[in-house]
DNA sequence: TCTGGGGTCCTAGGACCC
DNA sequence: TCTGGGGTCCTAGGACCC
């Protein structure tokens, strides 16, 4: 089965979804702005590995790993603290250039955006010449390498870019998808971790082609309906999804570790309110609501809960959400003080779903004038998007007042 | 081997309503 | 008196990704 819509009538859709991955972002950013650093095995974090420069990559040091494992690993590596600051700032200029390139961009991370080059062929030339283009511009303009894959589907372009790596471009033609995937592990996958790694391994499954070869039925008998859905199709390298621009986040959260040992429940309480408030000024400066508080807990020995408690109504107001995780934090006290706490955090889901809210307020007698400022209250505390309908009660009572959710 | 901080998506059970 | 099925919402946990 072909996709449609391919230029002049051919059958197969061309090869023209890019994905831009930033090579060892932070620490590509940290040898640019330190000479000293270039050419060098680079770690950016301590305590664990945020980034590691190629040399270090080199020597077997990885991004999640344990810095004392890492140093182990590569004794002259330098290591960095991370300055966020300034792979914000990269981040920002090298999304001018991807913006420069196409107005369809779709954001997956810090460091990496699908594009979508489909009409530009005649304007700008073939995808791989816009892939060249566009990796010069980003060496030129922000002085980073980054490597692109190209393909037919979402998935490939990224397997392609990854397999590309570092400071490459490659492309998987259409017609040679499957050619280019079934000889790969299964872990290159998305979707597939550790843990289904394993899985799939029990079952002597180790490739992609290996994957591709079972039916779908077996496979979910390995990793459950869903999944089996989902890596059959990649595995097929079947991937309908689209580039889309403007994707909204879904969540906004927050963390700290808070080291080992005893926590006075005045310092808990301190720890969220730190984190509660600055996550009230991120989701007012992006003009979004929440509706569900979660928090989170890292105990001792690395085992993690979550406790959440939805609001009736979406708010940004650091005191509502405050007033609920305070609640989860005050109900967890007994796990904490079991278990040993050493790392709290909250995020905040279900943004900007309105729930269904509300509140009573007295009207005698009722007037318009009343009216709107009641609704000016409710809009003032909960938001203006949240208010859609009112019900009369007393007089007329269940009377909907039909409201413009302005 | 030791573990940071930011996210996404899926599953499953219970409550509740029709 | 005993009994359905479907749908939505909420909560908790797990897996995964960068």
């Amino acid at each position: 089965m072909s996709e449609a819509g391919a230029p002049g009538g051919a059958g197969r859709a061309a090869a023209s979804i890019l994905h831009a991955d930033l090579d060892a972002f932070y620490a590509s950013v940290e040898q640019r702005d330190d000479p000293r650093l270039r050419g060098r095995p680079v770690i950016v974090g301590g305590g664990v590995v945020l980034a590691a420069s190629y040399q270090a990559k080199a020597r077997g040091v990885r991004t999640a790993m344990g810095g004392a494992r890492a140093r182990r690993l590569c004794p002259e590596a330098i290591v960095v603290p991370p300055r966020f600051a300034a792979y914000t700032e990269a981040s920002r200029a090298v999304f001018a250039v991807f913006d420069d390139t196409t107005p369809l961009v779709e954001p997956i991370s810090i460091d990496e955006a699908f594009l979508d080059v489909a009409g530009l062929r005649r304007i700008r030339g073939s995808p791989a010449s816009i892939a060249a283009r566009l990796r010069a511009q980003v060496r030129e303009r922000v002085g980073l390498p980054i490597t692109v894959g190209i393909a037919t589907t979402k998935f490939l372009a990224k397997v392609a870019s990854a397999v590309g790596k570092p400071d490459g471009l490659l492309e998987v033609p259409a017609g040679e998808e499957l050619a280019f995937l079934h000889p790969l592990p299964v872990r290159r996958l998305w979707g597939v971790g550790e843990a289904t790694a394993e899985k799939l391994a029990r079952e002597q499954i180790v490739t992609v082609g290996q994957l591709a070869a079972e039916s779908e039925r077996r496979l979910a008998g390995i990793v459950g309906p869903g999944a089996a859905r989902h890596l059959h199709a990649l595995a097929h390298a079947r991937d309908p999804r689209r580039v889309r621009t403007g994707v909204r986040r879904r969540s906004m959260g927050s963390q700290r570790a808070i080291g080992r040992g005893a926590h006075s429940a005045a310092e808990l309480d301190a720890a969220v309110l730190g984190i509660v408030d600055g996550l009230g000024k991120r989701l007012r400066g992006a003009g979004r609501q929440a509706r569900t508080v979660v928090l989170r807990l890292r105990f001792d020995d690395y085992s993690r809960v979550t406790r959440s408690h939805t609001l009736p109504g979406a708010t940004s107001q650091t005191e509502l959400i405050m007033t609920a995780a305070r609640r989860l934090l005050r109900d967890a006290l007994p796990l904490i003080i079991e278990r040993g706490c050493t790392l709290i955090g909250i995020t905040l889901a279900n943004l900007d779903q309105p729930g269904s809210l509300q509140p009573t307020l007295p009207l005698d007698p009722l007037h318009d004038t009343e009216l709107d400022a009641a609704l000016d209250e409710v809009r003032r505390r909960w938001g203006r998007g949240a208010v859609t309908r009112g019900v009369l009660v007393g007089r007329d009572a269940g009377a909907e007042v039909p409201l413009l959710p302005d």
